[in-house]
RNA sequence: GGGCCUGUAGCUCAGAUGGUUAGAGCGUACGACUGAUAAUCGUAAGGUCGGUGGUUCGAUUCCACUCAGGCCCA
């Protein structure tokens, strides 16, 4: 006879392989057709709110990595709190304008982009944008990322838009805004202002030179020293940049001396001065050491223009090259500039659009810079100031599109205040406000909070959000007001942005606008705000225009380099119109590196795709990566990774499968009670409810890496290698409707029915298979987590079963020696004797009876009364092993004596027979 | 060059107010099973806790320096 069909095998059709790149555009599918995002939002609509604002992507190119990181990262925490109850709207976002998209567009048009309209590549740089916005929505939606995808906000959009001129508007009218000078790349061909990327490296020749600044005697001072022949020395590359020159810098830190060359004493930085011997072309011949307050009182002056040149320190000055002393222009570099600011000097800027000096130099007005140079280098040797002078071949910024040299040039500029209002040190406070994950993340903002600088807003360029500026036509003075933005954003929000270049000055600037200098003649100017402004107002647009929000959002998560970048371009528009933070929680997450840990690049060629992950083993997958590591730090994937990743997936997966396949028989009125539950039974539901509690403690802190070790961990061993093993000879031996296998059933589908839904915010497309396979009509994600009892928690039970445990760890041990000499094959064929010194736990073990044997999958159990020869001792027991003389029962597979007692059954044992004669009965 | 962060078995992670043999899962090797089967079970091997120096009776844990890497600035 064939006893297997009288068995109970699990049987399910859900597939052991889980082919995620197929199945889940399937999934995908129903998704979309059920409306999920809408179903669930109209499910909770009166449940709390928890906000997560997205930052946007910029919308050129598909996403890497690193976006999928970030979005399913985001998409954990709103689908644990939805599980949680609350309603969790997710808005996604676009970033639109900026500058690398119109390098797209106007690298693809070449030299027709030149005489183009701005109105055009504006439209161009749209319709770009607009492409990738698609494209990455499609990107995001497969990874299984929910969202309003049918109301994004995109910075481009015409509310968005007007939003931005109306909150410029308001930080203008609050006084935040002004217009000072600030060195830019600047191409002189072109008459054009460059931006950092626009900007190519090459090699160029310069001259070098090394200048004398007379230190003024009265001011010397020094023993030993002729105060009428001392000199600060600086050196420099752009001799053209000497006319601007407004101080000389020293390091606050570095031991300056007096240097005796000759009849000459030049102050250098001491580990420069050796160098300086053959720049000279003679020898040191005294040293006189300097204090800082020595070097504070020097009054030094200008080598080529009747003024002082202020002496200040840095600590951007350093020793690799030069005479530690730096030449200063702060409308000509932009540590210079920087410097300048600190010590409140001009930034002066004598050169006019096209590189040639302004009224401001007669001397040599009119000349263009690159040709200025030799001429300063021969005022310079002939008034006596020149130490030497030769060539340098370096690298030096190019332009991209004309090739040619450019130069650092101080332009007007619009800025945000930062210091206004006591702006500042509202940031500080709100620093103390936000909750930091990971902590650091405080000290890293603070920092950068303390030391910025103001914030430049304007940008010369056509693709963005103009600022509606206008220049007086007679005395060239700037005019714009609050009510003049306010009018234009009225205009804007009617008609679109696109109307400050299109429409009439006339209907542009509010009627009877006057200059001061009384003309009301005006031109339009036609900078735009930097994109970071666009994005940094999103807060506004979204938390106070999309239906169902709220202003502030709960939680900004975002890569740490966003402590500089958006959470600081959000803060400050927020704190100068509402005085808060617009976010309570800021988390940032590491960079996604290769395997190696290094960053990942084009030209290392270590880039890992998200589609190819996508492609090859599904949106799952990557969703579990995520969550295995810590984001705290940075992050690596590589193919050896995934496929570990993978492997812990199937080892999910076959949980899942084995459960199922063994509940096919099994629904609700088969329940059996917690008091008929055996041990064993009630330490996995008390194993169960604390892993749930755990897990959802853990997504509450965040710590999703944890949620996936605690979840895989209870697969493979509190489930697969203990219970599992353990409960086939009940589930499959025992008649289908016995208490003893109901009660195992009751165990797995509690345990179903939690597990499907902790793991659905990280498995989101395998749940929902799940959930479909166990013939669910609604979807996992308007669900909540399952609620295990309260009285699953059972804390002697863990006890007692996990003493039992530790023994079954010894017997386990011993039968592995007796294996390797092949005294015996398998556990159900051995006999153990075994010796417990703890009375508790051997009084329980005598209590078990015949369960005793199959907790430890064994023939049979002898519990010896003392320690005696042939046990060996273990860690919790002793033990001693042997090959039992029973033998199989066909139908259990265990050992027993007394196979075939009743001859109808001459293969069985008593209990199969027992068994055999139920179900027939 | 500066600020911040990271460095524990092949991989991903735990861990300790400084104190006996530093843990887990996965992977690997070997073995078992063939009634979770492109599964499942068992056992084992694997780490001078990035390096050097210091503080200490004692440091992987504290301090300094250093190396490798990351983000942001310059």
């Amino acid at each position: 006879m064939d006893y297997s069909k009288t068995v109970n095998l699990p049987t399910t059709d859900f597939p052991m392989k889980a082919n995620l790149p197929a199945r889940e555009p399937e999934i995908l599918k129903k998704w979309m057709e059920m409306k999920i995002y809408d179903r669930i939002q109209e499910s909770r609509k009166d449940a709390g709110l928890y906000i997560l604002h997205d930052g946007p992507p910029y919308a050129n190119g598909h996403i890497h990595i690193g976006h999928a990181l970030n979005k399913i990262l985001k998409d954990i925490i709103v689908k644990h709190k939805t599980m949680s109850g609350f309603r969790a709207p997710y808005v996604p976002g676009w970033d639109c304008h900026g500058l690398p998209i119109e390098l797209n567009v106007t690298r693809e048009l070449g030299d027709r982009a030149k005489d183009m309209p701005k109105t055009e590549i504006r439209k161009k740089c749209r319709s770009f944008a607009d492409k990738y916005v698609r494209i990455q929505m499609d990107e995001f939606k497969r990874l299984g990322v929910f969202g309003d995808y049918e109301n994004p906000y995109l910075t481009m959009s015409p509310l968005y838009e007007s939003k931005i001129v109306d909150v410029f508007g308001k930080i203008l009218k609050g006084g935040y805004i002004y217009r000072s000078k600030k060195p830019i790349y600047w191409c002189p061909n072109c008459v054009t202002a460059l931006a950092e990327a626009e900007v190519e490296y090459g090699n160029h020749t310069s001259p070098s030179i090394y200048v004398k600044f007379k230190v003024d005697p009265s001011t010397a001072g020094i023993k030993g020293v002729d105060a009428d022949n001392l000199h600060a020395v600086i050196w420099t590359t752009t001799p053209w940049t000497i006319p601007a020159n407004l101080a000389v810098c020293f390091h606050p830190q570095f031991q300056y001396s007096v240097f005796k060359f000759g009849k000459e004493y030049y102050v250098l930085a001491r580990g420069l001065a050796t160098q300086m011997e053959e720049v000279v072309g003679s020898k040191i011949e005294g040293e006189f050491p300097l204090t800082r307050e020595q070097i504070e009182k020097f009054r030094v002056y200008h080598p080529l223009i009747n003024r002082e040149s202020r002496v200040i320190f840095g600590d951007h000055v350093t020793l690799d090259a030069g005479t530690g002393i730096v030449h200063t222009a702060p409308g000509h570099g932009q540590e210079d500039y920087v410097i300048g600011i600190q010590y409140g000097l001009e930034v002066y800027c004598p050169v006019d659009d096209e590189g040639r000096f302004t009224d401001d130099y007669p001397d040599m007005k009119g000349v263009n810079v690159f040709d200025a140079n030799d001429k300063v280098v021969d005022l310079l040797r002939k008034n006596g100031t020149l130490i030497q002078t030769s060539k340098i071949e370096h690298s030096y910024p190019h332009c991209w599109r004309c090739k040619k040299p450019l130069i650092f040039r101080a332009t007007e500029q619009w800025f945000f205040k930062i210091d206004h209002d006591g702006l500042r040190r509202k940031a500080m406070s709100t620093v103390d406000t936000t909750e930091w994950i990971p902590v650091w993340g405080e000290a890293r903002f603070r920092s950068m909070v303390e030391t910025r600088p103001d914030w430049c807003l304007s940008r010369q360029r056509s693709w963005g959000v103009p600022i509606p500026s206008f220049r007086c036509s007679k005395c060239q003075k700037n005019m714009m007001s609050a009510e003049s933005v306010e009018h234009f954003a009225g205009i804007a929000a009617e008609k679109g942005i696109d109307s400050w270049y299109t429409d009439d000055i006339g209907s542009l600037i509010p009627s009877g606008t006057r200059c001061q200098c009384g003309s009301e003649d005006f031109i339009k100017e036609y900078d735009i705000l930097d994109v970071w402004f666009d994005s940094g107002v999103s807060h506004f647009v979204v938390l106070d225009s999309w239906k169902g929000h709220r202003w502030p959002a709960d939680m900004y998560l975002e890569g740490s380099d966003q402590h500089r970048g958006w959470f600081q371009s959000s803060l400050w528009p927020a704190l100068a119109l509402r005085g808060s933070a617009p976010f309570k929680t800021v988390l940032t997450h590491g960079f996604v590196l290769d395997e190696e840990g290094k960053a990942m690049s084009k030209s290392l060629g270590n880039v890992v795709p998200p589609e190819l992950l996508i492609k090859e083993y599904g949106a799952d997958i990557l969703r579990l990566w995520v969550s295995s590591e810590d984001y705290r730090n940075d992050l690596r994937i590589g193919t050896d990774m995934i496929r570990q990743i993978a492997d812990s997936y199937r080892k999910i997966r076959n949980t899942f499968k084995f459960i199922m396949g063994n509940l096919s028989d099994f629904s609700e009125k088969d329940r059996v009670p917690y008091d008929k539950l055996s041990d064993l039974d009630k330490w996995v539901l008390h194993k169960l409810y604390h892993l749930s509690k755990k897990i959802i403690e853990h997504y509450e802190k965040h710590e999703f890496h944890l949620v996936y070790r605690s979840m895989l961990n209870f697969c493979a061993v509190e489930l697969s290698s203990v219970y599992f093993d353990i409960s086939k000879d009940i589930l499959y031996v025992e008649p289908a409707d016995s208490v003893k296998r109901r009660a195992n059933q009751t165990v797995l589908s509690e345990a179903l029915k939690s597990m499907v839904k902790l793991i659905t915010p990280i498995l989101a497309f395998t749940s929902e298979e799940i959930w479909q396979f166990i013939g669910m009509k609604n979807s996992v994600h308007e669900e909540s987590y399952y609620r295990l009892d309260d009285s699953y928690d059972n804390p002697e039970v863990e006890s007692r079963v996990e003493g039992l445990v530790d023994v079954k760890k010894d017997v386990l041990k011993a039968i592995e020696e007796a294996r390797k000499e092949k005294k015996i094959k398998t556990s159900l064929e051995t006999d153990v004797r075994i010796f417990v010194s703890d009375q508790k736990l051997r009084g329980q073990m005598m209590e078990m009876g015949d369960e005793i044997k199959r907790f430890f999958q064994v023939a049979s159990v002898e519990l010896a009364g003392e320690e005696s020869s042939g046990l060996v001792k273990m860690d919790y027991s002793s033990v001693s092993v042997m090959k039992t003389s029973g033998n199989k029962c066909v139908r259990c597979w265990n050992y027993t004596p007394d196979i075939g007692t009743d001859p109808s059954h001459p293969e069985l044992c008593p209990r199969c027979t027992g068994i055999i004669n139920k179900i027939k009965a």
